[in-house]
DNA sequence: CGAATATATTTCGACATCGAAACATTCGAC
DNA sequence: GTCGAATGTTTCGATGTCGAAATATATTCG
């Protein structure tokens, strides 16, 4: 997979792992997302929602944001998704009332309760093409590149 | 970032690092894509078409499939997209009129000639955050990640 | 040749995603 | 207390993304 980029060295290098750290995700996600699909077709984003609300209690859509990194009008339509297939339930604030607070419902918590382990347990095997200390060592060069001081 | 997730220690490991590649990809993109957006009107999968045919010149719609490593329908939609504005131009094969020939125009080859060597140096300055050598182990821990045997 | 099969692309329906604008509600200043 | 700013959410329009089905063309084999 070359670069095929005219540039400096330095240009080569970065884009050489920048390259190879998206085809990564995008290989590892390619061997997970199907399964989450067809096992309990639920997509990455509502797996994000289901979670944060599993292990967080209910929370408002713009906490919601926060968590799953993405922007307001998305959460809304995930939100929307979820609600409509009956695993999140909203409700407006009492107090203030432009708030949305969005909670499991029985059945969200048994979906995830029953998915989150075999994603785990799928993600677990797929890392295990890396040694523990590389999965470390992963984990702490990609935190230092994605903490965002604004370029 | 907490994991939150009560499961084995090489769990826990590999859903951290996987975590942690995932936000990474995130926070990178998150401060590339406004730029090309607002700079150049391009998204990622434009560009990275866009980038094939300068680099690899005219294509089937096929094989512009495997090096965006996207779906046949994906592509159909991208390259309408770029036809649309003028960036790419089809043409059926002569010899074999199934096939999609997907070809820059002039106003194309400008556009990506412009936009891609500010792209490149605005990737390796977020590399910039980790050193060259930290940059070789990434890419190194990301291909052995990605080299997908199947799941 | 002609039918079955294979290949390349498009269409369709669903979901994700963003930013901007609209909307609803609350808060702050006067 | 009311009006304007701030905050939380939704709507809208555009693009991306997938898989399945449809379509178009080519190839193979009897």
């Amino acid at each position: 997979m070359p670069t095929h980029y005219q540039g400096t060295e330095g240009e080569k290098r970065a884009l050489d792992a920048f390259i190879k750290l998206n085809r990564s995700v995008s290989a590892l996600n390619g061997q997970l997302l199907p399964h989450l699909q067809r096992e309990f077709s639920l997509t990455e984003s509502q797996l994000g929602v289901l979670e944060a609300l599993y292990h967080l209690g209910p929370l408002q859509q713009g906490q919601l944001c926060q968590k799953i990194l993405r922007s307001g009008s998305n959460v809304t339509t995930v939100v929307d998704n979820l609600e409509r297939g009956g695993l999140v339930r909203r409700e407006r604030d009492a107090t203030d009332r432009r708030i949305q607070i969005v909670q499991l419902t029985e059945h969200g918590r048994k979906v995830i309760a029953e998915a989150l382990p075999v994603h785990v347990a799928r993600i677990t095997a797929l890392l295990g093409r890396l040694s523990t200390d590389e999965q470390d060592q992963l984990g702490r060069l990609c935190k230092k590149l994605g903490s965002a001081e604004k370029g």
